[in-house]
This record gives C-alpha cells, sequence and structure tokens, in this order.
DNA sequence: CATAAAAACGAACGTTCGTGCTATTATTGT
DNA sequence: ACAATAATAGCACGAACGTTCGTTTTTATG
C-alpha cells in the first residue's frame, strides 16, 4: 500500500510556524481592503476556513496581530520594492527604481486594496499606540532609504546638490500617492503610467544628466 | 417675575433641525479621526450626552448617517477653502488661495483629524456602495476646481499653456496630500509650510508671471 | 508505534454593534 | 393654554466583536 499522505504545503518549519505565515499573507492582503482595525478575527478565520479561536492563539491579542501584519507587510515591501531597487547601482538608477517599483506594487496589487502602508498611514494618523509607531517606523524607513538615494545620485553628480534631499524624497512620494489615490479612488486607470511620466519630468528638472 | 428660561441655541428654525446639524458638526470631527467607518452611533451619542436611540431616530441607518456626514463635510469644506479662494480673481492667485486654503485647513484643523475627505478617500476607496461614491463626488469636484483655476490661469497668460491643466492640478494636490501626511503621521511641524514653500516653487516654475 | 507536545476546535463569556419598538417629554401652532 | 406633533429616552433584539477555556485532533519524537 503506497503513501496516501499528501504534501498540502511544503515541511521542514514546524507546522505552526507555516500556518501563521499563511495567516498573515491573507491578513495582510485583507486589512489593506478593510483596514488595520477594520479586519476582524472572525473574518480573517472564514476566509482561511479555521475556527476563530484557533486563529486567535496563534497572537495573543488583535494588536497583536496588528502588529504581527505591520511586520509581514514590511517583508513583502522589502521583497517587492526595496530590494530590486538596491540591485541597481546607486545614484539616479536606484532613484529611478524605487520610483517605479513603488508605482509597479501599485498596479500589479502586491497588496489586495493598494499600498498597505499608504492605507493604514492615513487610518492610524489618529489613533495613538504600538499600531501606529510600527507603522510611522516602516515609513521613516521608506522615506529614509528614498532620501538616502537621492543623496547618493547627489555624491554621483547626478542630481542638483542644492536640493534638500529628505524633502525632494517627500516631493517624489508624493506624486506617488497622489497617483495611488487617483488610481484607488476615482479609478483613473492612466493615474500610475502619468506618475511615471511626472516624476521623471521632476528628475529630469534637477538632474544633471540626461534621462 | 423676569423669564428665566435660558436660550442655548438660537431658535428660529425646528429643534430637530438644529440638534441635526449639531450632531452632524460632532460627527465629522469624530469621523476624521476615526474613520467614516469606524465611527460608531453608541460613541457619538455619548459624545453629545444623547441616547443612542434619540440620535439614531436623525438618520434611518448608519449608511444615512455616513452620508449626512459627508455632506457636513462638504458644506464645511466649501465654506472653508472654496468660497474664500473664489473671491480672489481668476488666475494665479485664486489658484494660489485655494492652495493656501487647503493647507490651512489642515494646519488649523478644520477637522480634528486633519482633512476629513483625504482620510475618508483612503479609507471608502476598497468599500464600494453610496458612501464611497459621495466621497468620489466631492474629491472629483474638488479637482475640478483646482483644475478651473489652472485653467483660468492659462487663459490669462499666468501659466504656461503647454500643461495638461488636469494633471497638474493632481500634481500641486499630491504635494498638499503629502504634506498632510508628514505633518498627521510624522509629526513634522514645518510639513505645511514647506509644502507652500514648494508648490510655490513648482508653479514659478511653470509661471509666465512673477511670483 | 506509542506518547508527549503542539495546534486547532467548539462553545461560551461579557460587551458593543446597528436597529427596531413603545412610552414619555418638549416643542410648536392655534 | 391646550391640543397636535415632533423629538428624545428606555429597553430589547440578534449579530458580531475580542477573548477565554477545556477538549479533541494532529504533529513531531523517542
Amino acid at each position: 500500500m503506497p503513501k496516501t499522505t499528501r504534501v498540502v504545503t511544503k515541511p521542514g518549519r514546524p507546522k505552526g510556524e507555516r500556518t501563521r505565515e499563511n495567516i498573515l499573507r491573507a491578513a495582510v492582503d485583507l486589512a489593506s481592503l478593510e483596514g488595520l482595525e477594520g479586519l476582524t478575527i472572525g473574518r480573517l478565520a472564514d476566509e482561511l476556513k479555521m475556527s476563530k479561536s484557533g486563529l486567535f492563539a496563534h497572537f495573543g491579542s488583535k494588536q497583536d496581530l496588528q502588529l504581527a501584519i505591520v511586520g509581514m507587510a514590511r517583508e513583502i515591501f522589502k521583497e517587492r520594492v526595496i530590494r530590486p531597487a538596491l540591485a541597481k547601482s546607486p545614484g539616479m538608477p536606484r532613484v529611478r527604481e524605487l520610483c517605479d517599483r513603488w508605482l509597479s506594487h501599485v498596479e500589479e496589487k502586491v497588496f489586495a486594496g493598494g499600498c498597505f502602508f499608504t492605507a493604514a498611514s492615513f487610518e492610524f494618523d489618529s489613533r495613538p499606540g504600538p499600531v501606529r509607531t510600527a507603522i510611522v517606523e516602516a515609513m521613516q524607513q521608506w522615506l529614509a532609504t528614498l532620501t538616502r538615494a537621492i543623496e547618493e545620485s547627489q555624491k554621483a553628480g547626478h542630481i542638483q546638490t542644492s536640493l534638500i534631499a529628505e524633502r525632494f524624497a517627500l516631493e517624489i512620494y508624493s506624486m506617488a500617492m497622489g497617483a495611488h489615490w487617483a488610481f484607488q479612488l476615482l479609478d483613473q486607470k492612466t493615474a500610475l503610467v502619468n506618475a511615471r511620466e511626472t516624476i521623471l519630468a521632476r528628475l529630469r528638472s534637477e538632474a544633471r544628466i540626461a534621462l
């Protein structure tokens, strides 16, 4: 008699760890759609065909679940936006790749409801507590990454040194956020394509090299 | 014996109408803090020292309450941002005033939790239904107002005619939204002042007149 | 293969949600 | 001032919330 046990998920790691990850992957998507606070444990459990209590046991509280979701979202974002951009050479190519990947991750619905952190930002900007703090940290790191890439561009002579890198970074990200807004709320299908143009034009206006 | 009845709120209109307005004024603030969905009727009733059912009777359902809140927020926004800007002469002065007033209404906390519509945008961009539709309409009107002001500036020879007004409007609003984000989430106290500079610089770069 | 540990479940807790009723209190028009 | 009417309160409902607990099932290990 042959083995009849079907392996649904690759083993290796203990089972609890695997399901925890499955939960978080689904949770990130659901949270990007309904919000981190709007997400409920019952709804998430249904989605995964699990019992509420079985799911809940992986996290001690809803707040801990929320913090874990933010952590998972950070990893996904790092994987899909930051890491590929850091593979590009420092200077203008890296700046452009950061912008491009950010817009792509919205376009390709890496998070089902658009950029997880943009949504979380506006949901939690008036909700003090550990979750807000975690979101702030993630966002500060993102802005710092963009700022550093701009500074490198300045050092490499690709961008005017008269600019304040951090403010220019905010300006760039603002345009990306605006595109996200027009895309997700107003259903402007060209918003992300337009944003690539707009950002490129803005970079060009401060560039010391041809783009 | 003199009259001892104190008039707490000015009469004239029927009482129900007055309390309804009071409810909505408080609701707009609360919704800007906790979100339109996050806001609960019980919480709002407590805030106003009313019974849940007494408050509820003014609206047939939570959704109707949400729609009424959006309507009230529109009126407040119109009063505090649009109307003063339309008082300025068409062309660049009006464009600048629109930007200025928008940033001011965040700075002065016209809505307790920052711009009501910006928050509502990101909360409802993945929640189909009448509420989302109402938010979309309000936002389209805002963008149309800004677009029209830019077009007038072009006709008046204040701004380069090669620009696509609607896209430039989105660009401007994006920077305002970015400032809102840095101000509300990251607590960058200079964000709004910076945004005035950044927007002015952007306008200058497309202007045919001195700014 | 047996056994200890880990994971998932089902039921129930107290609370709050939105939403109906019914009764009472305030306001309004005459 | 009084009757008609509108506004508010009180109470209750079923559902869903986050959370706890004891039990059962599954997994990993000697």
